[in-house]
DNA sequence: TATTTCTGCTAAAAGGTTTTATCCGTAGAT
DNA sequence: ATCTACGGATAAAACCTTTTAGCAGAAATA
C-alpha cells in the first residue's frame, strides 16, 4: 500500500494540510482538541512524515556524517555506536563513511554528505596525531572531532590520557609499589608522549620509559632488557596498551616472576579480548570510547540547534578497571 | 555563500532548468555541445544537485540502512566497511544503526530508515542463529541478510564455514598430520555445528570434537583433557576460533610440546590481534568479512536497480592464512 | 509544395512537507 | 455602533529537482 502523506492525513482528519502540519509539530495556533484528533488519526492511518520532503524545506536533514579512517574498527565502532545511541532518540541518523586513509575517498564521502545536507560531521581518526582533511575547516556546518584534533578553535574530544596514566600509576602506588617502570608504544604517537609525561610527573625521580611498538613481542623484549640490567628490579610495570601488557605478563611468567606477587602490571585500552584473557586477568585503563561518542554526538546536536558549545579540546576521564594483575581485588 | 541550485546553473549556462537537468543526467534529447557547456559551467560554479530534492522526486534516496546488533564491532565494522566501500562509487551512502539487541531500538531505527526512504536494508547479526526482527520480511524495499539468516526466499550471505573447516583440516593433512582433534565453541552456535560436521566428514573415523566456550581458558582445559587421556596423542588440533587456539598453543608450551613440531595448530577468524601475536604466529582461517560486505552491498545495489538477484543462502569462501603454527611456510 | 519526422529545447507539473500571509468570526474595548 | 484583538483555521508559496508534454524549426519524405 502507498505510504500515507500529510494530504491523506488532512483529509482523514477533516482539516487542511497546514492545520495537520501545525498540529503535529506544535507550531502555529491550534485548538488543543484538534491537535488531539489529528494525532490520533495520524496514528490510526500510520502516517509518518517523509524525511526528504521535510529536510528539503527546513534545510535540516536530521542526519550527520561520521568520517573515519579506521577500517579495522576497534576504536571507531564503539565511538560510532555511542554517537548513534545518543542521537537516535533525537531523530538523528548517522552516515558511516570509512575512508581507509584514502584522500580521494574522504573527499568523495564529504561531497556526498554535503549533497545530502547533513546537519553536521564528526571526524574520527585512529591515531591522535593524524591530520583531518583541511576542507573540513571551511564548511558552513558544524564539525566535531573525536579522537582527533581539529584546527584552531574547533571542538575536539579526547580521552584524558594524562589522567588515565595517573590513574594507573596511583593505583600501583596505592597498592604499595614504588619502583614503577613504563613500557609503551612509539614515541611519535601523541598519546604516548602525553601518558609518558603524566607517568614521569607521578613517579618522580627514578622514572623509566621504554618506547617500542604496540606488540606483545615488544613486551617480552622490554622485560628482557629490564631484567638483564640485574640491579634494582621494578616492582610494577605500567604498559602503554594491553598487547604490550600481555607480552610483559607472559615474559614474567617465563622468568618465574609472579604477577602480581613479584611485579604488578597494569595495561591501557581495556581491549577485552586481551585483558580478560591474560593470566591473571589484566587491570587496565578504559578510555570510555562510547562516552566520547556520546559527547561528540551531544556536541553536534547542540550545535545544530544553535546552542553555544564550548570550543577547544575536551578531555574525558578514563576509568580504572581492576582485575587481578595488581593484587587485591578481583573482577 | 549560498549553495548553487540548478536554477543558478541554468542561468549561468544560458539554458532552461530542464535542459540543465537533462544535460547533467544524460536524459532527454540534448546537443552534445550543450551538454559539454552545462557540465563545464556546473563545474565552474560548483553546482551539485541536492540529494533531498532529487530523492523526493525519484523516490530513491540512494541511501541504505545497515542494522546491526553488534556493539563491540569486531564482526560488523569490517562488513560495514566492505558495504560502504563497494557502494560509495555508485553514490550510495550507508546509515549505521546499532541496535544493541534492543527490540525497541531496532524498531525505532527501522522507522527512521523508512521515513528517510532508504532504498534497501542490510541486516547483520553477530551470531548466525540470532533471529532478525520479523517486520523486516514485510517491507516493500529490498532486504539482504549478512551473517544472518532471513526468512524463506530471502537473500543471505554467510562465510562458507564448511569449506573453511575443510581448508583447515586439509591443510593439516597435506602437511602430514593424521590424528587431528577439534576444539571448538558452544554447540548451540550454528557455525560450530557446521564446522564440526565438515571436520568429521574430512577426518573420518577417529574424529573427536570437544565443545566448550570461546575462551583461551577453554583451550587450556581442553588440552588438559586430551593429554590426560594418555594414549594416542593427536598430532594436530583444529580450533573453533583464534582465542581457543591461543589457549591451546600456550597450554602446549606449558606441557613442553612443540608447536608445530609435536602438534600443529590451526585457528579460525584471523583475528589479527591474536593470530599475529601467538608464538608461533597462528595459521588460521579468514572469513573474509569485507568480502561478505561487498557481496551484500552489490546485492542491494542490484535489487534497487530492479535486477534479478538469486535468492537463498550464498556462502562465500573462506581463506587459509598460513603462518607458522603448522610448520613449513612462513607468513 | 505539402506533409511527416526529427532535433533541440522549454514550460509546467509533480513530489511531500513547512511556513507565511490571509481570512473569517467573535469577544472585548472605546 | 464602530474599532481592535485574537483564536482558529486555511490557501498558497516555497524548497530543488526530475519528467512529461509540447513547441518551433530544420531536414527528410512524398
Amino acid at each position: 500500500m502507498r505510504r500515507q502523506t500529510i494530504r491523506d492525513l488532512a483529509k482523514a482528519a477533516g482539516v487542511s494540510i497546514s492545520t495537520a502540519s501545525n498540529a503535529l509539530n506544535g507550531t502555529g495556533r491550534t485548538n488543543a482538541e484538534t491537535v488531539e484528533r489529528v494525532k490520533r488519526v495520524a496514528e490510526e492511518i500510520g502516517f509518518r512524515p517523509n524525511a526528504l520532503a521535510r529536510g528539503l524545506l527546513t534545510k535540516r536533514s536530521h542526519a550527520i556524517g561520521m568520517l573515519t579512517n579506521d577500517t579495522y574498527g576497534r576504536l571507531t565502532l564503539p565511538m560510532a555506536a555511542g554517537v548513534s545511541e545518543v542521537l537516535v532518540d533525537h531523530g538523528l541518523s548517522v552516515f558511516l563513511c570509512a575512508t581507509n586513509n584514502d584522500p580521494r575517498l574522504a573527499r568523495l564521502h564529504l561531497e556526498t554528505l554535503l549533497d545530502r545536507q547533513v546537519d553536521g560531521i564528526i571526524f574520527t581518526a585512529t591515531r591522535l596525531d593524524l591530520k583531518p582533511p583541511p576542507e573540513l575547516a571551511k564548511l558552513s556546518i558544524p564539525v566535531v572531532y573525536a579522537f582527533a584534533e581539529g584546527p584552531e578553535n574547533s571542538i575536539s574530544f579526547f580521552p584524558d590520557d594524562a589522567q588515565g596514566a595517573r590513574l594507573a600509576v596511583e593505583h600501583l602506588q596505592a597498592s604499595g609499589r614504588s619502583r614503577i617502570a613504563h613500557i609503551t608504544g612509539p614515541e611519535d604517537y601523541l598519546a604516548v608522549r602525553v601518558r609518558a609525561k603524566a607517568y614521569r610527573d607521578c613517579v618522580g625521580p627514578g622514572a623509566e620509559v621504554l618506547y617500542g611498538d604496540w606488540s606483545e613481542e615488544w613486551g617480552h623484549e622490554a622485560i628482557e632488557q629490564i631484567l638483564s640490567r640485574g640491579s634494582d628490579r621494578p616492582d610494577a610495570i605500567f604498559c602503554g596498551n594491553d598487547e604490550i601488557a600481555r607480552g610483559v605478563i607472559d615474559a614474567l611468567r617465563d622468568k618465574n616472576l609472579a604477577v602480581p606477587g613479584d611485579i604488578a602490571v597494569v595495561g591501557f585500552d581495556n581491549w577485552e579480548v586481551i585483558s580478560r584473557q591474560t593470566r591473571p586477568p589484566l587491570t587496565t585503563i578504559d578510555m570510555e570510547l562510547k562516552e566520547i561518542g556520546h559527547s561528540a554526538g551531544l556536541a553536534i546536536l547542540g550545535l545544530t540547534r544553535g546552542e553555544a558549545v564550548p570550543s577547544g579540546i575536551t578531555r574525558l576521564p578514563c576509568r580504572l578497571v581492576v582485575r587481578q594483575s595488581c593484587g587485591g581485588q578481583t573482577d
